[in-house]
DNA sequence: TATATTTGCATCGCACACGATATAATCGTG
DNA sequence: CACGATTATATCGTGTGCGATGCAAATATA
């Protein structure tokens, strides 16, 4: 393809995870409104639910964010009761979140959402094989790429 | 799939959009910064490139991107000499956007960044089959989710 | 033609992202 | 043990995204 070509938006593969990236977010929300919860907010009750008790080091590789936008994202949810933060003992460097009850019951009430959000797009004509593909693709990206910049911890 | 299994952040489908969306956008930055560019200024460029003196809703359209967001991200590349805003004579509501000389020069300086960019990608074991059939799936959700949005441009 | 509605853009407030930098605690090495 | 390097987190500044709202120009309708 030539180099002109390649400017074209059309013909960007950027743009497309950019849009649809946003456009994900902004189907979530009003899901994620009713439980007093921003898009990023889920994501680390996401980890959390799995696995409590997680320092804001390890849930920042979890998700590949660094602590200069976690540290003011989970004092939010601090303040919103969602988790309590503590300084461990074993290392008074470290800051361990936990989920308080409110936080915790939120999961069942959150549970429903994906299967809710998939549904939508599969009624939509989309293959439920394209989003298994689609996914594996990201996946393999995920890992070349944050290789590549190996800059998300501050490492 | 149990509604457990699908709250884990290895089943979630929005997880790996988003990050990828975000390492793209890191990936993009060495480049960028040589320009003195974000990465959405370097795509108001990309169309701009396409097609000159644009009003700011019509590129609101073609990136999805509502006023609110390019208001200011426009003022701030006509700040960096990168274009210009005028009035439309026939409706003075409507703003153009239009490239300058310096605006204009940078395509030449950015035409080799997407190939790069690729084959970095392709370079790691990346099929080029793989991506194109990730740009057509996500084309196709961008249709389905924007209808379902319905409120891009405020409509 | 007067006025209600719509349209195009801008402003405000809030919540991310992230590079750069700061700070305190811990670790490594002599 | 001393002290420089590393580590975990936090803070600051800038630039998005976006819902809510404002405002003036254009349009529709009575």
């Amino acid at each position: 393809m030539e180099e002109e070509e390649q400017l074209k938006l059309d013909n960007q593969i950027c743009f497309p995870i950019y849009s649809v990236s946003r456009l994900i977010t902004r189907a979530y929300k009003p899901y994620l409104e009713k439980l007093g919860l921003t898009y990023p907010q889920y994501l680390v009750l996401l980890v959390l639910w799995e696995e409590n008790n997680l320092s804001v080091n390890k849930i920042g590789q979890k998700l590949l964010l660094n602590t200069n936008t976690l540290s003011p994202l989970i004092k939010r949810m601090e303040k919103n009761k969602l988790l309590t933060r503590t300084r461990s003992k074993d290392d008074e460097r470290t800051v361990l979140v936990s989920l308080t009850e409110k936080g915790l019951s939120l999961k069942e009430k959150a549970s429903p959402i994906p299967q809710d959000l998939l549904n939508t797009l599969l009624n939509d004509d989309v293959e439920l094989s394209d989003v298994i593909l689609l996914k594996k693709t990201l996946d393999s990206w995920i890992n070349i790429l944050s290789e590549d910049s190996e800059n998300i911890t501050n490492k």
